[in-house]
DNA sequence: TAGATTGTTAATCGATTAACAATC
DNA sequence: TAGATTGTTAATCGATTAACAATC
């Protein structure tokens, strides 16, 4: 494990892992790089070359264990300790992720909604209290939040998201349709549906079948 | 206009739109490589080189004419008709996108949401109708529609993607936590939003800041 | 042992950037 | 005209793939 690596790197990762939790549940032990590779999508001289990037290694006869295999790729993503992530944005949106189920098994866990008006509830109450947005900052700092998700309105996006950064998050996943900047202290990752369906209009009206707009790259 | 081009530079070309609408809006007509290179947070060259792989050109001495550069760029992306999408699942996320009111300015509209319960209605009521899934296939077929937003369960997420598929749908946007494989007939991207936060996670934990977490390619 | 698979290096491929001639 | 910016080609950079020696 060493240097920083490239994010399309550290998706392919991520998503050896989900296929290997898939895999194990099917009651697989071990697993070669061909398998997962058909699996993800990918080349096998690129999971062994990605595993080998961080120092994972298999065994030259029998493949990958999918149990150490695990262990590291775990390792990597910090799953010894649950991760602490705010939304900040009750509308459907925000709302939406913080009724999502997924997040627990990955040691995901939505500590607290903000809003700018906390009565504020879209559908079934959340389990996951709204609080008010003028108590984000403290919160984060006493709590030590690093990660949020970003699901305000575009116009308050980028005041809100000063907010956050000088509260001391680290990284963002902005929902916005606004272009965030990652700063020295803080990445973001912007998410814009738009966009993904424009880039879906093009290929599809290119009469692009089969080639994959495959995503995370 | 040429090729089929990849991913990374179509998204690029959406984003370069969405940057002029936002200078047209601040009163500029005319605009220069590096300024939408800023913008953007790509190199001038990149911008050129987008450009003129679409034969995008401007004016060697006063740069590009904003409306003129917005004009092809939205035939680039079909700007001239509505593009019809359907929504798949009328969950909480499948709802959130059903009252998104950002697409009307792209040229999307969702014509209608699919569920296998259509009185499920979570949060207020849609202005678009939730149809009983049993009707998407026919619905696809005497629309038309090539677009859809799947945001069903990951349990039903494979089925459903087929049953779109034979009806003729092109390009699916994945929401289900499941990664879809294009086929011929049809592009999917799929967005896992536990994958974006682990490799969050990952970039803050090694301290990287500043460095771009950007995404779309 | 013989065969199969890894780990890694070298080759290839593609995308980004730099540079500069053309030109408005 | 002189100066500045494009359009494009060539150089660079980085990521993917192929190949194969090491070895279980």
């Amino acid at each position: 494990m060493q240097k920083l690596k490239n994010k399309r790197v550290i998706s392919r990762l991520s998503r050896y892992k989900n296929a290997l939790y898939r895999f194990r549940e099917l009651g697989f032990e071990r697993i070669f790089s061909d398998y997962l590779a058909e699996e993800v999508g990918v080349t096998p001289s690129q999971v062994r070359k990605d595993f080998s990037l961080f120092d994972i290694t298999g065994n030259k006869r029998a493949g990958y264990q999918i149990n150490i295999l695990l262990e590291k790729l775990e390792q990597l993503f910090l799953k010894d300790r649950i991760q602490k992530v705010i939304i900040v944005g009750a509308g459907r949106l925000g709302s939406a992720f913080s009724h999502y189920r997924g997040f627990s098994r990955e040691k995901i866990e939505i500590v607290a909604v903000f809003d700018v008006d906390p009565t504020k509830c879209v559908g079934s109450k959340g389990v996951v209290p709204i609080r008010p947005l003028s108590e984000m900052e403290s919160f984060i700092k006493s709590e030590g939040i690093e990660l949020g998700i970003l699901t305000v309105p575009e116009r308050v996006a980028e005041e809100v998201y000063q907010k956050m950064i000088s509260a001391g998050i680290k990284g963002v996943l902005n929902f916005a349709p606004i272009p965030l900047k990652s700063t020295e202290t803080c990445i973001v990752t912007t998410y814009c549906v738009e966009l993904e369906l424009e880039t879906l209009i093009y290929f599809v009206n290119e009469g692009i079948g089969g080639l994959d707009a495959e995503d995370c790259d």
